[in-house]
DNA sequence: GCAGCTTATTGCCTCAGGGGCAATTGCATG
DNA sequence: CATGCAATTGCCCCTGAGGCAATAAGCTGC
């Protein structure tokens, strides 16, 4: 099996649209055609036979009553099958039971992308009614604790854009950012203090693979008022505890399955 | 807001092309650029540029070590932006946690489609280790309770194509298909008896929205030497009873939400 | 280590097919 | 009833997508 050329492509432009429709349709509402065209400066034409091409593979759905498009049940079954293969959460799932039990707080595993984390598994506070994490959503890297983790540990480059402020703790400036990213990096782990959401507290702590490269974060979130300073500072033990051996969990799973 | 001239599109061909990767791509396995060429009888250097596009998206992702392409997180987030507004999912729960509390079997709720229904929530049964029911697993059509429910009572002619057998006692016949799914009419609900998995047995009921048109199908499924037909008669008073009840709270639902 | 296989990617050319415009249809609104 | 906006489609032109062949990079077996 061939390898390792860097795929430096051009490439296809209608493809390219096609995402570019998703992303307006990635918000979970509806949408016609013109209002589509509008967002994305695509001609509402066009747009109209993307979306009917999308919309024949199960990617989109045509409301018949509305007349609009929405995101479609394929994408179900698409993001089922990404699921299927993350064993990772399997793993890690006893781990995260053992820190709700111990912290009291949702607890959340993510994994590094390109320029956020993804949420790949939780399990909420039992004594949370509402839910703060859901499967898929992104952790920005700036304003998140499992984002902070990311940019300090994973082989990224700082962003380089406007950091967008959420709070008023968000950290906006690229100086104060690379400084918090090297202080996590010292200290071992992230936290965040009403940064991507008024009141919402977080830490959070790398996950190695058997190469010593970011595998995974593993964080602990809850309201202020009961998981302030000093519980987070209480919950910092258990979670690297646990953060440690989910990695050592990925170790023997990834020696088992080296076949060759 | 204008309506409803149906789409008989001209469809983009490359954005077809892109769609038929993902199929290939779907069954969570990892593929190279020939290997999908092949399967597709699309000419590689296409897929290759397909395949850069798809993963400048996040739709798919490409592997360094291996050189090759698998699908990618954003489709985690795409998902489950669809799962998002599902809110049947949150009125059916209640629904099918008595369902399984009555019949200690796993208990599957699935939206119909076009051609198969798709699971969108489901419990598992607590006496069951191995998993057989997961969100956006299609349920063929002629093969599975649920799928016999959305034949019956969806507004879709029957499968025309061959029937794919899966087991010795699968349907495959388009007479019997028709005469069976009549049957389900009359009786009021489907039933499968290790037709499209051995000794797996499933009874499914219809859910109807406002409009007494389908709006989704429960199910109940467990293994025949559990499951079997005595079990599976008692199951069909409760299983009946919380279709019903979600049928109902369907009703409350859409009339709280019309605001015309 | 080399010869010969396969695989992935890219340059180049050509022409199919995709994009834009404008016309059409269908609703909604005043 | 007139006007306005949304969605779709016919048509034409030209771009950009696809195919071929060349190149690069492994991997396999000897």
């Amino acid at each position: 099996m061939p390898r390792t050329r860097q795929p430096a492509h051009r490439h296809v432009a209608s493809v390219t649209r096609a995402l570019t429709l998703l992303d307006v349709l990635a918000d979970g509402q509806e949408f016609g055609t013109n209002e589509i065209a509008r967002r994305t400066a695509i001609n509402a034409s066009t747009v109209s036979r993307l979306l009917a091409t999308l919309a024949a593979g199960g990617i989109v759905e045509h409301v018949p009553s509305t007349g609009r498009y929405r995101l479609g049940m394929r994408l179900l079954q698409l993001g089922n099958a990404v699921l299927e293969r993350l064993d990772l959460r399997d793993i890690a799932r006893p781990h995260l039971e053992a820190l709700v039990e111990a912290t009291d707080e949702t607890a959340t595993l993510s994994l590094p992308g390109e320029r956020f984390a993804v949420t790949i598994d939780f399990i909420q506070s039992p004594s949370s009614v509402q839910s703060i994490a859901r499967v898929g959503r992104p952790s920005v890297a700036h304003a998140t604790a499992t984002g902070k983790v990311m940019l300090a540990f994973g082989e990224i480059e700082l962003p380089t854009g406007r950091l967008e402020s959420f709070t008023a703790r968000t950290i906006t400036d690229h100086q104060a950012l690379a400084a918090e990213v090297e202080r996590v990096r010292r200290r071992g782990f992230g936290q965040t203090i009403g940064e991507r959401e008024e009141g919402l507290n977080a830490i959070a702590f790398p996950v190695w693979d058997d190469q010593a490269r970011l595998a995974a974060i593993v964080g602990v979130q809850g309201p202020a008022p009961r998981f302030g300073s000093k519980a987070m500072r209480r919950a910092v033990g258990p979670l690297g505890e646990q953060a440690a051996a989910i990695s050592r969990g990925l170790g023997w799973r990834r020696n088992e399955a080296v076949d060759r």
